[in-house]
This record gives structure tokens, C-alpha cells and sequence, in this order.
DNA sequence: TAACAAAGTTAGATTAATCTAACAAATTTT
DNA sequence: AAAATTTGTTAGATTAATCTAACTTTGTTA
């Protein structure tokens, strides 16, 4: 079992590696409000744990274990902020610091129980996803490039199709996770729709567009 | 602030002052499931944070501040049984671990939101009283001596009157704070009670019985 | 009342998490 | 590429909570 004080750090690590590329010694420090002196301690430890990968003066990341411990601590901070808006009326900005507490519980059962009085909630009152119980957050596109109209830009975010082919010819267009696609104009003669990224343009075809998820700008 | 294990200390204190007479090292020691020696450390430290009174070798009790926050750690406990029992829809027995961790969890207006959510409930699943914000459990008495038939026994629990006259009188015929009362017999004629305190029997007047509290034995 | 047992304390060590100060490696700038 | 800056590590100390082992006080019993 994770200490509280281990808890914290590997759910800053997930923090930092979610929202930028890696995470250092200072940064994690500066995070967790300890000296960088102090972060390299328990680096050691959590790697000890296998928790993490990490190589001195290298760089950190968490390992499945690890990851999953964190995103269950995330899981159990996100549902208990739930709670504390929906059932107990506490504005959208004093939840979180009461969830950093909650969020430390140990009983599995009490985290199940929780979920289910909530009614299973997806997110969180800041519109952040609760991961399931086994740590993950799964997240349902339901917007497809092909219903994005013209002018608009919208970003790649999953595709329907697993096919080496299909696969083949999204990273021909120069598309992949995460990247900018501009509508530049739909043909009405062939359904063909004109499409920009990154600056380069390419025609494709309604069996292309239907099946690339994407998310709007305006998230 | 007291530390989690500060409170654990105090909230041993106070159900052993509540259960026993006086509390010892070894037995505070046993409770917490600690070393006695470890245990004399911690009241030294309580000591200088002026929650216990205490000299080597001596009884421990707690100071009126102490128990009031330790008061409150109880509040918090029966609170989170409740809320664990009656929302959550866990079981009359395995409430209890989950709120030995709840109770620490800082936050005056969580535990007051939690009140009102639970709509201010008197006893928690357990059937124990549950403390006020102040640290006091209040118990309303409802049954006076008046009321008590003949042949019955029972305990006197407050006084309604606290002149002194009537202190006096009630010290006169052996009567204290939970000793036993029998209700021997009731003169139809002058409508007096005879009651019997410790093998002692007195004739009292309904003045007398209207005035003190007392609870049926079989609680 | 002297001896024994029980209760409580002290001293010294350990572990987890932290710090400061000094040092080492990596990266960036000139 | 040498110098300077940033980043990260090591060594040694501190605090809170705990332990064991030895000792002291108090209470009980023969």
C-alpha cells in the first residue's frame, strides 16, 4: 500500500507527463511544494516500488503500475469533488482542496459505493473525465471529421478504422493525434471534401472523413 | 492544527474517560495499539499543547479543551458512519474502519454541509450520540421520577431544579447523578412517593419527583 | 513491612519525509 | 568549445512517531 506522501507524488508525475512532454526533479518539486533535494529521495523509492522509470539526471515516467495507482487517486479525487457539488451545494472552487484529503481514503468498496451514488458520473464539476475503476478514462467521440463544416477547424482525436491502409493514408495527409485540420471547402459533385493541415492540402474521400473522430476548437 | 495521530490519542482519551474512571499509559497504550512507551511520549507532547492534564506516573484526563476537539474528532466519526450507512447503503458493521479514516479529514464546513446533507441526525448507526458543532452532546431527558410505577428501578439521570433548597433535599436522601432509584410505594391519600437509595427509603412529594430526570434501566 | 508484580518512564535507535549546503551533470549561450 | 546557467544529486541534519531494553515508581500480597 501507497503512503499519502507517495500517493501525492505519483499523482503529480501523472499531472505532469498528461499535460507536458516529461517531467524533472525541480518541476515535480515545485509541484508538490518540496525541495528538489527532497523529490530525488523519493524518486528513488517510488522506483524502487516500480512505479516509475527513472535513471539519475535522466528523465521520469511512470510506469503501468504506476500510472494506473495514480489515475485511481485521480478517479477518487475527481468522484469525491462530484460529490461535494452535486450532494453537499460547495461552490466549483472550494472542492478541490477538500478532494486533495478524500482523495487519500483507502476502501475500495467505499469508492464503488460512492460511484453508484452519484449515479456514475463521467465528469467531474470542472468538466474533467473520472477514470473507471481500473484507471482508465475512456473517452466517446461522437463528432467525425465529415461533420465539420466549412471554415471551421477541428483536431484529430481517434480514428474508427484500424486498417494498415487507412493508417497508411491519414499520416499521408499528414494528419496524426492531435493535429490541426482546417474544412477548406466540399466538392457537391464527388462528396469529395478539401481538407488543410499543416498547411498542406489534400481531397478525400467520404470513407476517409466518416471515419476520423475529431473534437472542436471551442472545448 | 493537531496531527492525525494527536487525534487518535485524544479520541482514545475520551472513550476511556467516558467508559472508565480514570485512564492509564498501558491501557491508552493497548487501545491505540502501540508501545507504552511510545504512548508516554505523546502525552508529554499533549501535555505542552495543553489538551491533557498530566504528571509522570499520574492519571491522565483531558483538559476541557481537549476534550472539546476531541469531541469534535467523534462528531466527525458519527457523522461519516451515517452518512456511509445511510446513503451509501453499507453495513451497521463495517462502517466503523472507513470513518477512523473520514474523521481527520480537515474542513469546519464540510462537516457542517455533511450535517445538514444527513438533515442533522442525533444518533448515528451504532445508536450513539452524535456531539454538536461545540463539542457537547446534548441529551434531552424526557422521563421524570413522576412517572416511574411501582416496583420499578431506575437511575437518575438531571435534575430540572437547581436551586439549592432543592439540591440539598435531593443530597438528603442519598441521591446523586446515576445512582438507582426503587419505587418502593404511592400513597393514594397525600399522593407521596416512597423511594429507595442505597437500602435508604424516604417519603417525597411530587414537587420532589416532577423535578429529576432519570432513565429506565433497561437501556 | 519486605518482596513481588504491575504500571509507567527513560535512553537510545529506527524509519519516513523533510531540509540546507555543497557538489556534479547537462544544457545553453557567447 | 569554453563559460555560464540550469538542473539534479549527495551528504548530513532534523522532526514526528515509533520501537526495544533497562530502569523506576506504585500497588499488592505474603
Amino acid at each position: 500500500m501507497l503512503s499519502y506522501t507517495e500517493e501525492n507524488y505519483i499523482k503529480a508525475l501523472l499531472r505532469l507527463t498528461l499535460e507536458k512532454t516529461v517531467a524533472g526533479t525541480n518541476e515535480l518539486a515545485a509541484q508538490l511544494g518540496v525541495k528538489p533535494a527532497t523529490a530525488t529521495d523519493m524518486l528513488k523509492k517510488l522506483r524502487e516500488k516500480q512505479l516509475i522509470d527513472y535513471e539519475k539526471y535522466g528523465k521520469i515516467s511512470l510506469t503501468l503500475e504506476g500510472r494506473k495507482k495514480a489515475m485511481q487517486v485521480l478517479r477518487k479525487h475527481r468522484l469525491w469533488e462530484t460529490f461535494l457539488y452535486e450532494k453537499l451545494g460547495f461552490a466549483w472552487d472550494e472542492v478541490h482542496d477538500i478532494a486533495e484529503q478524500l482523495e487519500h481514503i483507502q476502501s475500495e468498496k467505499l469508492v464503488e459505493k460512492l460511484d453508484k451514488f452519484l449515479d456514475f458520473p463521467k465528469f467531474d464539476p470542472h468538466g474533467d473525465a473520472i477514470p473507471n475503476a481500473e484507471g482508465e478514462i475512456k473517452v466517446f467521440f461522437t463528432q467525425t471529421l465529415s461533420q465539420i463544416a466549412v471554415g471551421n477547424i477541428c483536431r484529430m482525436a481517434a480514428v474508427k478504422d484500424n486498417s494498415a491502409t487507412f493508417l497508411q493514408y491519414v499520416a499521408q495527409v499528414g494528419l496524426s493525434i492531435n493535429e490541426h485540420i482546417k474544412i477548406i471547402s466540399k466538392q457537391p459533385y464527388d462528396a469529395l471534401t478539401c481538407i488543410e493541415v499543416n498547411g498542406k492540402q489534400s481531397n478525400v474521400s467520404p470513407k476517409f472523413t466518416d471515419n476520423i473522430f475529431v473534437v472542436g476548437e471551442n472545448e
